[in-house]
DNA sequence: TTAGTTTCTTAACTGAGTTAATCTAATGAA
DNA sequence: TTCATTAGATTAACTCAGTTAAGAAACTAA
């Protein structure tokens, strides 16, 4: 007779816990003590793990942060593919981030929750963890250009639509960073919402007109 | 009575000549085995020089091999500076990446030196160097943005000059990635040429014109 | 309950990078 | 030339990230 508390086992659902324990103890000693002043061993510790079956849970010391990070790195692709009839992918792309942006989601840059900006000051702070999320952030490039060609086809040129997909997600990521400057800077959200959405639309005008106006 | 041998004292040229020797015999093995296969001592012992010594010339094992990477992060902001009267930043940068091509600069992927293609391998294929490589093509946005908004004023909104340089250098950097991927998979250099300035004319024209035209 | 499997721990290891004490050798002034 | 100064190198020992192997603990299914 199983206990209906879980459709799984008692033993995934340990693993979920151990999981999430690790995680836990990892983000409350990073924000608490800055990631470099803690090593892997005190996370292990305070989650009362051993040091090997944390790196059976994570990668990396640098995963236990990244993997609290949303993984948006085939939503443009999805977007474009998922755009409704007669919509332009460049069009789909920008109502997305617009909802992103109304949503406070973090990815925007904006968020006036105390923990994300603690979090979002981590990982900006952090060189090797703000390398790791420049890589991240074009890591979707292939799978959008893929959606692009798909939808527009490859272009007047071999290289274009891999261009255009660099582009779009390089321009994603300067305006979610724009924005965590700001908010970094003491500003508050309701302050700089209106001014981040402008952003987002002036960023799709230079992307969908080019930047020959501004600087020939 | 000094020795007209060089300007420099004994002292200081030995200095060179170490961290020459340690230069090269890092990027001797590592072509030879793979990054991964050589440890920093291995390096220390194949340049006679002890481990601390050899990280006192190079701040990480990555910097051997970067160190060997011509410094290209400022130069985008001085063609922009140092542009002729009359021409556009975005002419100036245009040009001078068709001379880079020209002259068949390592940073275009053009190369057809054996030791050039073997060097690129070597950072293309090694995780921690493509990544170190990814944050070092974007290092000089600032510089960039700064030259532009010297030439040009900042733009009709806050974010304009800096999305702007993001897009031109990630632009750059996809051009000479999307080179070295014909090169690794067989093109020959002067094969590859003439597409490579297409490649560049291209790119520039979306900079310029927008990719409204091909995908809306 | 038990056999079988998965997961965990312990202990020891490699390799990057650092530190402190000690030693060597270029330098420059007497 | 000599010698004190000082920059630079070496040795040895250390910290920390990440891995491996052997065995102990515990969930699962019968």
């Amino acid at each position: 007779m199983t206990v209906m508390t879980s459709d799984l086992g008692l033993r995934e659902r340990k693993k979920q816990r151990t999981r999430q324990a690790i995680s836990d103890a990892a983000i409350q000693l990073f924000l608490a003590r800055g990631y470099d002043a803690v090593s892997v061993a005190d996370v292990a510790a305070a989650a009362e793990v051993s040091k090997p079956t944390l790196f059976k849970y994570f990668r990396s010391k640098d995963e236990l942060i990244l993997d609290r990070i949303d993984d948006h790195r085939a939503e443009p692709a999805q977007v474009v593919r998922g755009r409704s009839a007669g919509e332009s992918p460049l069009d789909a792309l920008h109502r997305h981030q617009l909802r992103l942006l109304a949503d406070r989601d973090p990815v925007t840059g904006i968020s006036d929750r105390p923990q994300v900006i603690a979090f979002q000051r981590l990982l900006y702070n952090t060189e090797s963890l703000a390398n790791a999320l420049l890589a991240y952030s074009i890591e979707g490039v292939e799978l959008l250009r893929d959606a692009l060609v798909e939808a527009c086809g490859p272009g007047p040129h071999r290289v274009t639509a891999g261009l255009v997909a660099n582009q779009i997600l390089i321009t994603t990521r300067r305006l979610g960073l724009d924005n965590w400057a700001q908010v970094a800077g003491g500003r508050t959200t309701e302050d700089l919402y209106p001014e981040a959405v402008a952003a987002v639309n002036h960023a799709y005008a230079l992307l969908r007109g080019g930047v020959g106006d501004y600087c020939g």
